[in-house]
DNA sequence: TTCAAACGTGAGAGCGCTCTCATCAATCAC
DNA sequence: GTGATTGATGAGAGCGCTCTCACGTTTGAA
């Protein structure tokens, strides 16, 4: 590795400078950065003057590797970039982590595992580069991330697929439930010929959403062939719309397994033709921004993305801190918001 | 900080672990494990045999501390979490980055640095978590990077605002000549009250891609205060297209500075019943998915996001590796997309 | 006044790695 | 055969921090 650039920069100031330039030992610079009460207010005081005059910032890598941990928590996601960045779910999600992390000195490092390195993502991972981690969309197959458990803190954002002990944490919302609650409304409103465009069968919330789309049905002596599996994006569910269209041309009404997937669903009733909720009455699921940003706007269940996100990442911070009390799974309330789609 | 869980988990092994399994001094292990040649190829296999038996992985921080590198490089956002993962544009970049980043054996990490804890990310920053930073989405006022660049090589994606000195390095497209190419196919088109929906005017690309505007009406000989400025998202433009057409309401073309704000005026324009391209032609910037999301395909000036953000990392990347030679600017091809909209 | 407890501080041993040297063996030219 | 060169390995000194002890000083109770 040639130096060039690297070796032009000015070197950061270190803890010894601080101590000498504050005439004190770096043990109790030490305390003093980190907050530690037994320290006289006098010393306190004039080791910050030191600190800010020389413009001093911890090294990481040191205290790190002194203390053994990092301070920084991992979120996971085994997903492409396309799709991580393409569903406004995710966004929510990152957003109620990053503000739990915020109020605490945890920074977070985002690993979008697309398939290829993720040999690479678990490396970096188990080289002490993180306390915890945080796993969301996490499909069956996805073991990659099963021995993680045993190195570090774990938490995933919604149920883990069999692989792993009862034990896990996780935060999740009662994807079952919340189907039943958007299915039922479709019959509440009358309509018989049901169907719908599905999650994942490889992910829980997939599985999940599509039981309850059962459940609901069965309870109400219907039953539906009208269904087809999409991929939570919108392009692939409007390519299960079209499918499923073709096949079962007299439905009247959809259940969709996400708002974006709705999105892309949308546009082929547009397309063809359908109105909504007039011909086909469309319920999706999530309540994000993109339940109400098409012309017609999402009859949805909502799940609180954000909130699951902050709680997530609380849980987390409570394992870090040795909170052995912590409940295992976190399970978060879904509620039918009705808008103009059914 | 209480153990608790922590201390439960099984500790990993060490460089001096695979040495003694192995036979030899610990620099032999650490030779072998950066592929140094200068190991016998007999001890360099018992070695990794040791290795594997005891599922080494090397301490990052140990590393690190040691080599006064971390091989790991930020991508900093200085922009909030919804406007970051709402802009198509993001994720091609993004994405670029990755994977350019894939074949090195550098990692990203992601900082999206909303308004509050700046401070915080530049501790981050500061403290050796990083050799290198790819500033994005880089705003006037963001000033908190400058100083970065004294501390660590950093390319910026889109040319920085004026606080920083010529001898920044950074990639990005000939924004005013887009802009223009994009106008001067509306006044071919035969229009002449053509208004735009600016980005934000504090931001290179913003102000460079209206500068275009001004000048493509000027050298046709034609002006128009039919201008909005908007913020990069569908909303934003939404509102700018609103108040646009209250006060012009006789433009017969748009050009809307990103892909993802033409969303937004397109929407606005469709419940005002002008049509597109008929009543008013749209042109805008990008051409990132959102242009062909719409009903109406958006004739876009197309920037090649993601070979840009491959680009930034490898800018990095070189220098990283004390490439003198790089040269500072990456201007990439812009081109016009011809759709529906114009 | 005396001794113990509490408090504030410093000394110094590591954390797991890298990297420079020194060392020793094998190779080479003459 | 001799000295010089090359090549492979090990010894050991850090990198910048944390943390346990030990130490000296102050305080308080008896």
């Amino acid at each position: 590795m040639t130096m060039g650039i690297r070796s032009a920069r000015p070197p950061q100031p270190t803890l010894e400078m601080v101590a000498a330039a504050a005439g004190v030992s770096r043990a109790t610079v030490s305390r003093v950065v980190n907050g530690s009460p037994k320290v006289r207010q006098e010393v306190v005081d004039s080791v910050n003057a030191a600190i800010e005059q020389l413009n001093y910032v911890p090294n990481r890598a040191a205290r790190s590797l002194a203390s053994h941990h990092t301070q920084s928590v991992a979120l996971v996601v085994p997903e492409d970039m396309t799709k991580f960045f393409g569903d406004p779910y995710f966004a929510a999600v990152v957003q109620g982590i990053t503000q739990r992390l915020d109020e605490s000195d945890y920074t977070l490092n985002l690993l979008v595992a697309s398939s290829d390195p993720r040999h690479k993502t678990m490396r970096y991972l188990r080289s002490g580069n993180v306390d915890g981690a945080i796993v969301i969309s996490h499909h069956t197959g996805d073991d990659f991330v099963a021995n993680l458990e045993t190195t570090m803190p774990v938490v995933f954002g919604g149920r883990p697929t069999n692989h792993s002990g009862p034990d896990n944490y996780f935060v999740d919302v009662d994807n079952v439930a919340g189907a039943i609650s958007g299915v039922q409304h479709l019959i509440n409103l009358g309509r018989h010929r049901i169907g719908t465009i599905t999650g994942p069968v490889d992910m829980p919330a997939g599985i999940d959403r599509l039981n309850g789309f059962r459940h609901a049905l069965a309870a109400a002596g219907l039953e539906s062939d009208a269904v087809e599996h999409a991929d939570f994006t919108a392009a692939g569910a409007a390519a299960a719309t079209r499918r499923l269209l073709e096949h079962s041309p007299h439905v009247d009404a959809l259940f969709v397994a996400s708002d974006l997937m709705a999105v892309g669903t949308m546009g082929v009733l547009a397309e063809q033709g359908r109105s909504v909720p007039g011909d086909i009455a469309v319920v999706s699921f999530d309540d994000s921004p993109a339940a109400t940003s098409g012309p017609i706007s999402l009859t949805t269940v909502s799940q609180p993305s954000k909130e699951m996100g902050f709680a997530m990442a609380d849980l987390l911070l409570r394992l870090l801190a040795g909170d052995e009390t912590v409940p295992h799974h976190n399970f978060m309330p879904t509620r039918l918001v009705f808008r103009d789609s059914a």
